[in-house]
DNA sequence: AGGCATGTTACAGG
DNA sequence: ACCTGTAACATGCC
């Protein structure tokens, strides 16, 4: 999916299009996702207004003034598309090129006033849409083991010193681990490791001080470089503005196995190896 | 044709 | 009860 940057690009195109707007009708052509949609649940929001949305890890949560919650995850392939008033299309996020129609994706397809449409397509149907009670949010399975958000304070030398101790954890499946630190996926593990000049086998109790207070600066620093590009990590991504992303240039060692390194004066050549079954790209001489 | 894919989680075993 | 590794989920691209 998505990953931290492109959900809180989607987040913030929700905040535009639908606060303050009045869900005027629900459809579900499938409600097979990875959970079952509780139909009658669904169409209960009818009626309810959008009273804010937030984001925390990669969930989105639609708050309404019912006090209910839309909780919606992207899974790998979910996307959310907009449609006004004058029935211009906007998508936030694509993973593949469909060629033909994909209305067949359409699962969850909800009208506001003014005109608006929102629809959740997933070719994958990885992702989910479930309505919790807004109170209990925090509490639900999704979230309630999660670690801190990468782009707070909360995320910093102490908590990775206090987390790592005794632990023989590999540096990349701690970054990947979502009860260490919520939000990261694959492509900006590998990025954020690259460009600490670290070892993606490295044993996380074995980092350096300098190099943990490296590692942290730049994580946060790839994330909100991605989240200002516009969520970079999709394929044709188009944000809200139609503004596309731009996934082959932003990244650095992500996909790039067999190529030169990036990094200047490196001669290095990207490896492609898989650590805890997913793929992870280093260059081996400078990534120590 | 077979391998691969940005995520999560249920399960088995330790 | 915790941690860890594996497989599964569904579909389409290469």
């Amino acid at each position: 999916m998505p990953e931290l940057p492109e959900v809180e690009v989607v987040k913030k195109s929700l905040k535009k299009t639908i606060y303050d707007l009045i869900i005027k009708n629900i459809e579900i052509p499938n409600k097979y996702l990875r959970y079952k949609i509780n139909e009658s649940l669904m169409k209960k929001m009818i009626k309810s207004k959008v009273s804010s949305v937030e984001r925390r890890s990669k969930y989105i949560l639609i708050n309404l003034n019912n006090n209910y919650t839309i909780m919606i995850h992207l899974g790998m392939t979910g996307k959310i598309i907009f449609k006004d008033a004058k029935n211009n299309e906007y998508a936030t996020s694509f993973y593949y090129k469909v060629k033909n129609n994909n209305l067949k994706h359409n699962h969850l397809i909800f009208k506001f006033n003014d005109n608006i449409t929102l629809i959740y397509n997933d070719v994958r149907k990885f992702g989910f849409i479930k309505i919790i009670k807004t109170d209990e949010i925090h509490l639900s399975s999704h979230l309630r083991n999660l670690g801190p958000e990468p782009l707070s304070k909360k995320f910093n030398f102490s908590y990775f010193k206090q987390n790592v101790k005794k632990r023989k954890i590999l540096l990349k499946d701690l970054l990947m681990n979502q009860k260490f630190v919520a939000g990261l996926g694959n492509i900006y593990v590998n990025e954020a490791i690259f460009m600490s000049k670290l070892n993606p086998m490295i044993i996380s109790s074995e980092i350096s001080n300098k190099k943990i207070k490296l590692l942290i600066s730049k994580i946060k620093e790839i994330l909100k470089k991605a989240i200002i590009e516009g969520g970079s990590s999709i394929k044709n991504f188009d944000n809200i503005e139609g503004k596309k992303g731009n996934f082959q240039q932003f990244f650095n060692v992500y996909g790039r196995q067999n190529k030169n390194c990036t990094r200047s004066n490196c001669k290095g050549i990207v490896r492609r190896i898989r650590i805890s079954n997913r793929s992870t790209f280093f260059c081996y001489i400078c990534q120590k």
